[in-house]
RNA sequence: GGCUAGGUGGCAGAGUGGUUAUGCAGCGGCCUGCAAAGCCGUGGACGCCGGUUCGAUUCCGACCCUAGCCUCCA
């Protein structure tokens, strides 16, 4: 079985296979660092860590995932808030990564810095210019969407219809209207580099082109990002990197992320639905995060409310409730192998609804077993397929006890829990059912098992 | 308007040219002092109209609807 990924340029599923025998290169466009990020930016990030995890699981990967510190909207944070430009986006790369961290997103391989590879970027633009794919105009540089033939063949969109579909006012200096900004002037409180050009900064583009060259080669395996960076973007690094290239192929695989949206509404600033991660996870666990963001397909839109929180919260419930008292389990695991039908279904094009069903399924073998060793040997087969999905990281018992919405310590619970079974002992079933409905009213929910009592919260 | 994706049972969400997705919820049973969890069983679906086919939710065409993109939003 080769892995299967959906190639966007091609519109549809191929089998995957590297340029070179045992090493890939992923690219994923990582986060503009002016603030929080958002649950739509949690998406891509979650998707490709586990397309990165199954990756390695046959392949030597080399995982690029870029900070965008230079940007227009740095600024504007900048000159909106009064401080610094490097302030903010320290503060916000920090930030991201213990986000992302929270949602069991690895670190990758590579986190290049647009500001770090301003000299690369300085360095591809003369390559264009040179090889007459760029044009000096007022002091901006600009990419010749003209000169390259195959622009519009990621996105598949013609260059004429594009055109005859503009909606924006097309700066003078521009040749045509869909040239887009390499390298463009700085005024002298912005953030600029002396260039051949003159003081400036580079363009949103030529910053992934140059990153991606200088850290990965200059074809690389796979491109990820979401949809929405089609086009442009994603056109745009194309055009660039192979023109700077003498035509190689830049990419040799697109793969992006579907849109999410809230309520059922698109997010946005002035619908006051923008739901930041940083926040998220002060009430919801992370894992639980995580599982939302994979519960569709990465391709599907997903759509995110209460209701997918909650079921996905449910779902870990039935994993954990399912690994739930067994001993050595975290040992078992680091032998054991993940279930195959799972990476089966994640090694094709990433099927996370089917690899979660496989996953259930293992669950209720779980459940159904009685030999010891034979649970032992399931529940390490869990917590191996746990370790591949980036979940059933807790320890179970911490998993059920995360009580966040119960006043009572778990001293209290455990007191009443023996005061309910001594009820129960006396027969005094009044007493003890009193003190279970008690404790549900708490958000505890009272288990009685073969192994004594346990609760939950509910 | 153009381009690209979609429209599956109460909800979420895979998949398939004829045979159980899965999770939650429902119903019946087992277990339990009663519950909960778990297990067993069960009802319920493929936007609309045509076409191909022995047979289509699955392929083809039209239509309706939804979403994203169409110069810097993942």
């Amino acid at each position: 079985m080769t892995i299967k990924l959906h190639d966007t340029r091609l519109g549809k599923k191929v089998d995957f296979g590297p340029l070179d025998d045992d090493k890939v290169t992923m690219y994923l466009c990582g986060p503009t660092v002016y603030n929080y990020a958002h649950i739509g930016n949690a998406r891509p990030a979650v998707v490709f860590d586990l397309l990165a995890r199954v990756l390695r699981r046959r392949y030597e990967l080399k995982f690029a995932r870029n900070f965008t510190d230079v940007d227009d909207k740095i600024n504007a944070a900048s000159l909106e808030t009064g401080k610094p430009i490097g302030e903010i986006t320290e503060k916000f790369m920090r930030i991201y990564n213990d986000d992302m961290a929270a949602l069991g997103v690895l670190p990758p391989d590579v986190e290049p810095r647009a500001t770090e590879h301003i000299a690369e970027m300085i360095a591809m633009i003369e390559t264009l210019i040179a090889r007459g794919f760029a044009y000096e105009a007022e002091g901006h540089v600009l990419f010749d969407v003209a000169a390259y033939e195959d622009y519009g063949a990621l996105s598949k969109r013609s260059l004429r219809e594009m055109i005859a579909g503009a909606r924006v006012e097309v700066a003078d200096y521009k040749r045509n209207s869909h040239d887009f900004v390499l390298w463009k002037p700085s005024t002298p409180e912005l953030p600029g580099w002396e260039s051949p050009w003159g003081r400036g900064r580079p363009g949103w583009h030529i910053e992934c082109s140059a990153m991606a060259e200088k850290h990965l080669g200059t074809t690389i395996d796979i491109h990820a990002g979401g949809q929405d960076l089609i086009f442009p973007h994603h056109e745009n690094e194309l055009a660039q990197s192979r023109c700077a290239h003498g035509g190689e192929e830049f990419a040799r695989y697109w793969v992006h992320n579907g849109f999410l949206s809230i309520d059922h509404e698109k997010m946005s600033k002035s619908l006051g639905n923008v739901l930041l991660v940083h926040k998220l996870i002060e009430t919801i666990p992370g894992e639980v995060i995580r599982l939302a963001l994979l519960s569709a397909h990465y391709r599907q839109p997903l759509d995110w409310s209460d209701e997918t929180v909650e079921s996905a919260r449910r779902m870990l419930d039935r994993l954990y409730g399912a690994v739930r008292g067994i001993d050595g389990s975290a040992a078992l695991s680091a032998a054991a192998e993940p279930l195959p039908s799972v990476v089966e279904a994640l090694e094709d094009d990433l099927n996370t609804p089917k690899a979660m069903a496989e996953f259930f399924g293992l669950a209720r073998e779980l459940n159904k077993a009685t030999d010891t060793g034979e649970r032992q040997r399931l529940a390490a087969a869990m917590f191996a397929t746990g370790d591949l999905l980036g979940l059933l990281q807790q320890d179970p018992e911490e998993w059920f006890a995360v009580a966040a919405d119960s006043a009572l310590s778990a001293e209290a619970i455990n007191e009443m829990i023996e005061k309910r079974n001594a009820a129960r002992s006396a027969k005094d079933f009044a007493t003890a059912d009193a003190l279970r409905d008690e404790l549900v009213a708490a958000g505890i929910q009272i288990e009685d098992g073969p192994g004594g009592t346990t609760w939950r919260r509910a």
